[in-house]
RNA sequence: GGGCGAUUAGCUCAGUGGAUAGAGCGCUGGUCUCCGGAACCAGAGGUCGCGCGUUCAAAUCGCGCAUCGCCCGCCA
């Protein structure tokens, strides 16, 4: 949905660079707006301010190509009713470009159009000769963007949640490249601090009941069984008898912590997720950047000592109060870190932030942003997009789990049962924002009720469409004008309408933050493909390939043109498009 | 107690100002001499948690209430 102002200029000049839906609502608004001030002239209608009115594309066939509520809008400025300004426009309609077939007054006074199917049949024409960039766009032009995300501690491997953050920013990041944002993905790598030592006290005991079962484990240590495997791995590379308990401890947490990144490294590549950045939180303290905004900080008056702890003067910044940033015993806490690597993302020159944070840390959104506007940084330049809990079913039972516990269901074990492509559909098929249930059961199913494969189903089945036709010796020609007329079925119109909006969802999708969307475009895609291809599973001249030449050559180009947006779409969600299944 | 989020069909969820509120699964009944049935069609199923307000128009915006989840540390 578009809102249009009257204030802006009058002239379609940019229509050229829009293409698909966006082009013909800009023709529709220029329309309008035409229409309008023609009525103003003859006073037909009183000259009034426009109001916010919205060009859409109804769900309901019967509404037309296109709606708008212009009249509905209108209505208390002309202070006549809907309906008659709605005539008044109707019948006064300034078409020049001929764009419209029909326009119809509807319901409590809305206008409905219906395009002319030529306009439909360069939206075809455009798919196939733009191919694999069909969609990209440059709404993100001269935008530097840095996509945070995953962030896990390497203190374990990857489980649930992880996933649920790595297939929406890896999708994000993928969709926000196709707009032309430049893009960063960056792995917060937490690596220095309490649960890193905890790792290696952790490991250093396992390592110590291989000869002395009765060696104590510290009780907050970390109990899963990924640690005994952990222990055996550096067995072979510490002898804890030949140094210092603190030394062997020290070297169980650098050993430990650099073989789970390579973990969790491996475990995405797998899940086909990537990153340009991995920064290391020990690195802000080596390299002295967290001193130096802590200077710059005292500078500007935002710390004070209280009760022999240093502060952080949030509160003035909309925090609920004010935080510790260093502790009474010396120590930094997580923020100082964090203040000073979101510190650091500014200074690198981006222009927007993306965080993608677990929902139980949003009591922390308010406190980063305060900090970041102590160095003015402004509040919207940071966005965190917060993922609820994933709760995992099997045999309609939900498996609890706890890290610390050990009882846990990685990344990996759930793509091991279940596959990469429906880890990743399932995963975006819901608003980041709600908490998502995961069926094992359902998803293992290699049938209908497996959401991936609707969609993947209808780039097979074309696949296997254009095998038949090659069989047969049917070519598409260079040049497809003079055979696409012959496509009229409302099912076809249905596709090319439902393929032209690819390219402005893409755009939406960039601003709103929300990928989910695109799994719901593609099923309905598949959808629409999938209906139209049973059409002639019962009369026989509906079938794609038919006796009739030009005909099987223009459905044949429609079917390709819905292949390439499947595939187009399937590869931003990182799953991929067989040819068979 | 305060904050954030949620509450839509039997279940899991889409839908942020418009027309008859949608999808998948489940349920009932249909479509195969087939270009892939991993598909399609039809049907049943809803006081959009409750109330008040704003608006020509509210699932959608505001206020209040209820229920659930999460957060509220000089932990990470």
């Amino acid at each position: 949905m578009v809102r249009y102002n009257i204030l802006r200029s009058a002239v379609c000049h940019w229509a050229s660079k829009c293409k698909g839906i966006h082009l013909m609502k800009r023709e529709i608004d220029y329309i309008l707006r035409t229409t309008i001030e023609n009525c103003f002239e003859r006073n037909l209608l009183s000259r009034t301010d426009l109001p916010g009115y919205v060009i859409e594309v109804p769900g309901n066939p019967d509404h037309g190509h296109f709606a708008t509520n212009l009249p509905l809008t209108l209505a208390s400025a002309q202070k006549l009713p809907p309906r008659k300004i709605a005539l008044i426009i109707a019948d006064n309609l300034k078409d020049e470009s001929n764009l419209l077939e029909k326009i119809e007054i509807a319901g409590p006074g809305f206008l409905n159009f219906r395009i002319r199917l030529g306009k439909w049949y360069s939206v075809l024409s455009d798919i196939i000769t733009s191919g694999k960039d069909y969609g990209r766009n440059k709404i993100g032009e001269n935008e530097k963007v840095v996509v945070e995300f995953i962030s896990a501690n390497p203190t374990g491997p990857l489980h649930l949640g992880h996933g649920r953050g790595a297939a929406l920013g890896d999708t994000l990041c993928r969709i926000l490249s196709f707009c032309g944002y430049d893009v960063v993905r960056e792995f917060y790598i937490n690596d220095a601090g309490q649960q890193i030592r905890l790792l290696g006290e952790s490991i250093f005991s396992r390592l110590m009941q291989m000869k002395n079962p009765e060696y104590p484990f510290p009780e907050s240590g970390y109990h899963g069984e990924y640690i005994r495997d952990l222990a055996e791995e550096i067995a072979g590379q510490i002898n804890p008898d030949l140094m210092p308990k603190e030394e062997a401890i020290e070297m169980c947490s650098q050993k430990g912590k650099e073989i789970m990144l390579e973990d969790i490294k491996h475990d995405l590549s797998v899940f086909r997720v990537s990153f340009d950045v991995w920064y290391s939180e020990s690195d802000l303290y080596d390299s002295s950047k967290l001193d130096n905004d802590l200077e710059t900080m005292k500078g500007n008056g935002h710390l004070y000592e209280e009760d022999g702890a240093l502060w952080i003067r949030t509160s003035d910044y909309g925090d609920d109060k004010d935080r510790v940033i260093k502790k009474k015993d010396g120590q930094f806490t997580y923020f100082a870190s964090d203040i000073s690597y979101h510190l650091d993302k500014h200074k690198r020159g981006f222009s927007k932030a993306i965080n993608i944070w677990g929902a139980d840390h949003h009591g922390y959104v308010p406190r980063i942003k305060a900090a970041l506007m102590t160095h003015s940084v402004p509040e919207n330049w940071l966005s965190v997009m917060l993922i609820q809990l994933v709760k995992l079913w099997k045999s309609g039972q939900e498996i609890k789990m706890s890290k610390r516990a050990g009882n846990f269901v990685t990344l990996q074990e759930l793509v091991d049962e279940v596959g990469v492509d429906a880890v990743r559909f399932v995963f975006l098929t819901k608003n980041h924002d709600s908490t998502l249930d995961f069926d094992i059961d359902m998803v293992k199913k290699q049938d209908s009720e497996n959401p991936v494969y609707y969609v993947q189903y209808a780039h097979a089945r074309i696949c296997s469409i254009f095998r038949k036709a090659e069989e047969e010796g049917i070519t598409l020609p260079d040049n497809l004008e003079g055979i696409l007329e012959l496509l009229v079925l409302e099912e076809e119109v249905t596709l090319l309408r439902k393929m032209a909006e690819f390219p402005s969802l893409l755009e939406e999708i960039s601003n709103t933050l929300e990928p989910h969307r695109l799994t719901y475009y593609l099923t309905e895609l598949a959808s629409s493909f999938h209906r139209y291809f049973n059409l002639g599973t019962k009369i026989a001249e509906n079938r794609i390939i038919s006796q009739h030449k030009d005909l099987t050559r223009a459905r044949l180009a429609l079917a390709g043109a819905v292949r390439i947006v499947i595939s187009n779409g399937l590869e931003l969600l990182g799953i991929s498009a067989p040819e068979r299944m």
